[in-house]
DNA sequence: TAGGCTAGCGCAATCGTTTGTTCATCGGCA
DNA sequence: TGCCGATGAACAAACGATTGCGCTAGCCTA
């Protein structure tokens, strides 16, 4: 059992409030020296370490973020949350990580359990934004940060990228390359995301002066599965599309495990491109070309975001979004080098 | 600000303790069923949810756990957590993630501070077992559990793989198929991986009536880049190796890399075996030749011991040993499938 | 009608810190 | 000698929940 302070009081012979200003160096303290050396000796002694539970309760901070996503064995989410853990961990904070795999029960419970515990914030980037558990948190003054998608439920702050942008770059690029019959492998319309890549791609093709085929685009969720499942659908209609904008690396994955299984080359039959730059999109082969986002930036930006909006006690209503990079592969060019090519970069906040 | 025990006491016109009994659901409670009702409608209405700091500071249990791992970014690590969040969960445990970068200090500070927030339990998948940060936690009575590697000093709890066996068998598979001059990219000979996997590629030898040449196990650390770095030296011998066992899938990702690099073909001119059968490894082309271990196990069984010993208070100095099963893929035999074949399955715990 | 039993709650200590306030002591100065 | 201002440290009230124990009615029984 850990030392407490009305112990080391004990043996030092002097009331628990004085260790306890000796040990957190409080500023206006008048001390004799002969005491103070005579506790920091103790306190070095002992290796005191403050219970941090006692200390919450009467500071009613716990130093302690959470960080919400669908899976962490998915590398996108990976990386995100050492972007968190990276800025939380040098100013003492430790982060609990709750997967919810697309569960809103899941995500709900997880909710729940940790405003009883009472984290001082939390990081959000699952789905079901618009989940009474999320507008609790809005009730609640817990300070939150939304990641990747967001809810047009009010002006809740956010750090991603800029989808509608990427939809549309991603989608010129097949444009340039000369496809006029794209496919979309979406996401749901419900989702931030899903929604604006979609509005992307559509735009991309006006742009152009084209118009887009409704039934070339079709949902597909978020992971390797469900896009395999889509993209057999998709493959399968009378006259193909010859290049597909897939909403997610997953997605894309899946695409090429399928399209191969159904004969078409890659790119040569069909040309294939992502959105996220997944480490795993320039190692499988072909390499996956993928609009890159620093994602490991969305972690570090939103956990300073969460934890200015905790320290200095300020709602912090601010949008971040990033602009995501072209980085072309041999899913969409043959014969490119392994690593990819990357456009241009860019960030921008509002 | 969530509501107290206090304010509802007020509303309801009796003591907190009352509130509080009936909240738990105190089993050898006499109240009026007016009282309790009354109660009950109380707390459903204000979704009445208990501080969990008071909580814990009163009951001394904080229904939190602890995983220390060296990078979630490595898929070996992001599985592991979820064998053990998955059991966790359930349990009403929440589970924070430290990443350590490999860095003794970060692990140290990173014990330090889990050990201030009084967490219920550790898990520890990281190096630096013998740090005094880990002598500390054997020193306090917070249970933990040492998973994948595992110290000598004393009996810790302890999940993982039969690493001897492990390296032999691959080993053996490289022999099988004819090769005689095998190198092995070692971990480090003061990690129990590492040491034992490297006695296992030794003994495979001696059991085959070969002799291992020294002058072909060097050094590679665990990370894709330490792998690819020594590598490189030992396939510039003046007389290389036809075969290498590489301690980590992610070291073997390195040496496929650089072999390609320096004109070898795989695995004709290089066959390559690796270690943990991480997902990329069979996605990567060509499929890496791996020794399975059921990583998401690792974490529930890990967890589930965690739990025991915390919920029943017992030691439960156990360890538990898998038996690897060889994967073989296209680094080592050509013309596979790409899903590899599995040998056979098994587990033991002693 | 007195005594005892029980149902139904309230009391208060406790977990370990933090922090505003009070209190005693001592030296200096008039 | 008497008073005053520092100085150095103790006091005590929180923070919010849990829980063994005690207390007060009311009812039953003798």
């Amino acid at each position: 059992m850990p030392v407490t302070l009305k112990e080391l009081a004990a043996r030092a012979n002097v009331h628990p409030s004085t260790i306890s200003r000796v040990a957190n160096n409080d500023p206006g303290l008048r001390i004799a020296t002969g005491t103070r050396s005579r506790i920091e000796a103790l306190l070095r002694e002992t290796g005191y370490q403050p219970n941090g539970i006692a200390r919450g309760l009467k500071l009613r901070q716990t130093n302690v973020l959470a960080v919400v996503i669908p899976d962490v064995t998915n590398p996108f989410f990976a990386a995100l949350f050492r972007g968190v853990e990276d800025v939380a961990a040098p100013r003492g904070f430790n982060v609990l990580l709750c997967n919810t795999d697309g569960l809103p029960e899941r995500q709900r419970s997880h909710l729940q359990s940790l405003q009883a515990r009472r984290v001082d914030g939390v990081i959000i980037a699952s789905s079901f934004l618009k989940d009474p558990s999320v507008r609790d948190l809005r009730g609640q003054k817990r300070p939150f940060v939304l990641v990747n998608r967001f809810s047009d439920e009010g002006e809740d702050p956010f750090v991603g990228s800029d989808d509608l942008l990427g939809g549309q770059l991603a989608t010129a690029h097949l444009i340039d390359l000369g496809h006029t019959r794209i496919g979309h492998l979406a996401g749901k319309s419900t989702v931030s995301t899903g929604m604006l890549r979609r509005r992307g791609y559509l735009a991309a093709h006006t742009a152009a002066g084209l118009v887009a085929d409704p039934g070339l685009v079709v949902e597909a969720g978020y992971t390797e599965e469900s896009g395999a499942a889509a993209a057999r659908h998709l493959l399968s209609v009378p006259d193909p599309p010859t290049a597909v904008f897939a909403v997610t690396d997953m997605v894309a994955l899946g695409t090429a495990d399928v399209a191969r299984q159904m004969g078409f080359r890659i790119p040569e039959d069909l040309a294939i491109i992502g959105y996220n730059d997944i480490p795993l999109a320039s190692r499988v082969s072909p390499g996956i070309t993928t609009m890159h986002v620093p994602i490991h930036e969305f972690g570090s930006v939103a956990g300073r975001l969460l934890l200015d909006q905790i320290e200095n006690d300020e709602p912090a209503q601010r949008r971040v979004r990033f602009t995501p990079d072209l980085i072309v592969r041999e899913s969409t060019v043959a014969g490119l080098t392994r690593s990819g090519r990357i456009a241009r970069s860019n960030s921008s906040a509002e």
